[in-house]
DNA sequence: TTATGCCTGTGATATATGTCACTTTTGTAA
DNA sequence: TTACAAAAGTGACATATATCACAGGCATAA
């Protein structure tokens, strides 16, 4: 049994219907992770479906060197679409989940889905726009990697950055590397450029969006 | 009304059950596609999930400029995710499917998917692994082109295309250019260098895979 | 204050890939 | 057979990005 008012859950899932939210009060789980918390790791097998409903969880994917790269923030309103599929199995696909703040979750376990589904048409509503939503975003990503310039790349990750974390980027130019799996001196150089062209401003530590 | 029986039904989607296979026999529609027809492309709104059961489809994503980036394959036996979501929008993303050889596929309304989700299990357990798999498809896709040069691109792909084609691969070397998004030039060396190490035999229009 | 460890800037160079120009091979149609 | 177009081979060069080496700035702790 949760803590929250139906109404509470039906403003951060503004697609639930009430019984929805009923349902999820009753019988899901509580959770909250601390800020840098390892939240997903590779092969891990899944229990419960997650939804998001305080923080910010960084999703990325780790090669087989230890590189990194960033795909996309989850924050209030968002569920984690691969704890969704539920039945993820041990494989060498490596994804990462990490809080950056601390982060509140409703877990929903497994044995609960066939009921959800059944009963619950707005559940699958919602679990069928998380999928679509990801995609997409891995799509675009997809894109990015594929037809766009290191430059392009990093004008997006910025913008994609500043849209979930406002104009004022408290990050060095060397996380901004692994993010995009390049090198400091390369981002160094083109956020010089950007620089120059007006497009951002530089402090230690923080990069400002002048959009 | 289809012409299918159950039994082959099920034996295409094993994960169906009968009842599943009845119902979607007696409601879907079905349609033929020449190859080389377009069967999905950007900004489409989906009136229907599609099953493929007989054929192949290319799916793969177009740049702003025309380039090509090849994603996957769908064949007998796979849904096309995206068709799935049933919700598609207008939107820029520009996701083609195409028929590479005729290709026979299941439509299924939108409008049956409240009742197929509802009575169904099996349904949204097939649905979910349709996602599953074409998201984690996905993240390899995005591993390769993130960590990976474009010799062991290369590599992966003529591994894929074996897998779905057969070892005795009819492509040219400018057609594999056009997946990768590289050029023929670079795709030809890198080809030649694969041939000295007995990775490979090519004639005109065809490389045979010695795996 | 000094010492230390990030963070950032910058030139030189290496490497992978893309581009250009041209040739040779091969298959097919006239 | 010849003629032609598509496919494939190849050297030279261009460009983007990665890597290396090092210097200077800034913040914090001792």
């Amino acid at each position: 049994m949760l803590s929250y008012t139906t109404h509470d859950l039906v403003q951060a899932f503004p697609i639930f219907d009430e019984s929805l939210a009923d349902f999820i009060i009753e019988h899901g789980e509580s959770k909250i992770f601390s800020a840098g918390e390892v939240m997903m790791r590779p092969g891990q097998f899944f229990k419960y479906a997650m939804l998001i409903v305080k923080g910010r969880v960084k999703l990325y994917r780790e090669g087989v060197e230890g590189e990194e790269f960033f795909m996309y923030y989850l924050e209030n309103g968002d569920a984690c679409a691969l704890s969704m599929l539920c039945m993820a199995r041990n494989q060498s696909s490596t994804i990462m989940a990490v809080a950056l703040e601390e982060t509140e979750v409703i877990m929903i376990p497994i044995q609960l889905m066939d009921s959800l589904m059944k009963n619950h048409p707005t559940w699958y509503h919602f679990v069928i726009e998380t999928y679509r939503s990801r995609f997409e975003e891995l799509l675009t990503v997809v894109d990015h990697i594929a037809f766009k310039n290191m430059d392009e790349r990093l004008e997006w990750y910025l913008k994609r950055q500043t849209s979930s974390l406002g104009n004022d980027l408290m990050l060095t130019h060397q996380q901004i590397a692994h993010d995009l799996n390049s090198s400091r001196e390369v981002i160094s150089r083109l956020l010089k450029k950007m620089e120059k062209n007006g497009q951002i401003s530089m402090e230690r530590n923080t990069i400002h969006w002048l959009g």
